[in-house]
DNA sequence: ATAAATTACCCACAATTACCCACTATGCGC
DNA sequence: GCGCATAGTGGGTAATTGTGGGTAATTTAT
């Protein structure tokens, strides 16, 4: 379960360290590495699947209509996108542009844990988030 | 049972320890020293869950649908945020910037029992917070 | 085919965190 | 009041994590 908030940069190259408790978490649930990254459809940030979970998102994907509108934008917009990514060494991975671009992620990036997944932001892009979403909170009646 | 209220110091490094008889209540009623601490969603202050506790909520939050707004919201300020701790051998743990931030922990904190949980607040801001509690309470019918 | 640009791979340093030990303060029993 | 036990605090060291950058390999363009 990818959990927690981190902060990392992005260095000139373009490559941003996954933080070590979300390569741990690929290690011991996954037993891999490798990752798969994609545009996230719904905000303005890259979400980043285990393989494991790619694939079972392939699968439901599948199991509609293919003629279906919505299937053919999702298509367009997350599948076509996706790539997958092995880090270097010191776990890093190489974001590359026309996904930097979407998400608009500068030097400062956060990593969001997502349960499943994680998600990737521009730190300020993040932030602004954040407070919108905690308003958003603020007056609601949770029951959990 | 978490009761109570306990005021200790947050060193340079950003540690603070668990008040003792916290830490009795976890080992006693859940046998793991391991705790998740999150951002309390509608207060200035961070949450503190027993590993079981924690997985409780996850699994109320896993029963919603994953597209209402509020779930989205509540995944992005609590989960992304919670991280794992073990004590060190002191029964201390390493509080991270960005929920010292949000809950705005100085040096003096306050520890506050919440029956299954515990809150973690900014001595200054628990204050506050007590006496509009109090305000509240001052002309209410109170069956209990 | 060659040159330029990009990417992968590797090494080294810096910063942070985890772990351990020691000291101080406080409460409790004798 | 004195000593002992427990809780809280401070700090040093080693290991881990994050960051920068060089060089070789690969790709792309000319």
């Amino acid at each position: 379960m990818f959990q927690g908030e981190y902060t990392n940069n992005m260095d000139d190259k373009g490559r941003i360290n996954i933080p070590a408790p979300f390569r741990d978490v690929l290690q011991k649930s996954y037993a891999e590495p490798i990752v798969i990254i994609a545009r996230d459809p719904q905000n303005p940030c890259l979400r980043v699947y285990p393989q494991q979970e790619w694939k079972r998102l392939l699968a439901k994907v599948g199991a509609r209509p293919s003629n279906d509108r919505i299937v053919q934008a999702f298509k367009r917009t997350v599948i076509s996108s996706a790539q997958e990514y092995s880090p270097d060494k010191q776990g890093r991975v190489l974001i590359p542009q026309n996904l930097r671009d979407y998400a608009g992620v500068g030097k400062s990036t956060v990593f969001a844990g997502s349960l499943d997944t994680f998600e990737i932001w521009d730190a300020n892009a993040w932030d602004t988030q954040l407070a919108s979403s905690l308003a958003l909170l603020q007056n609601q009646d949770l029951d959990f």
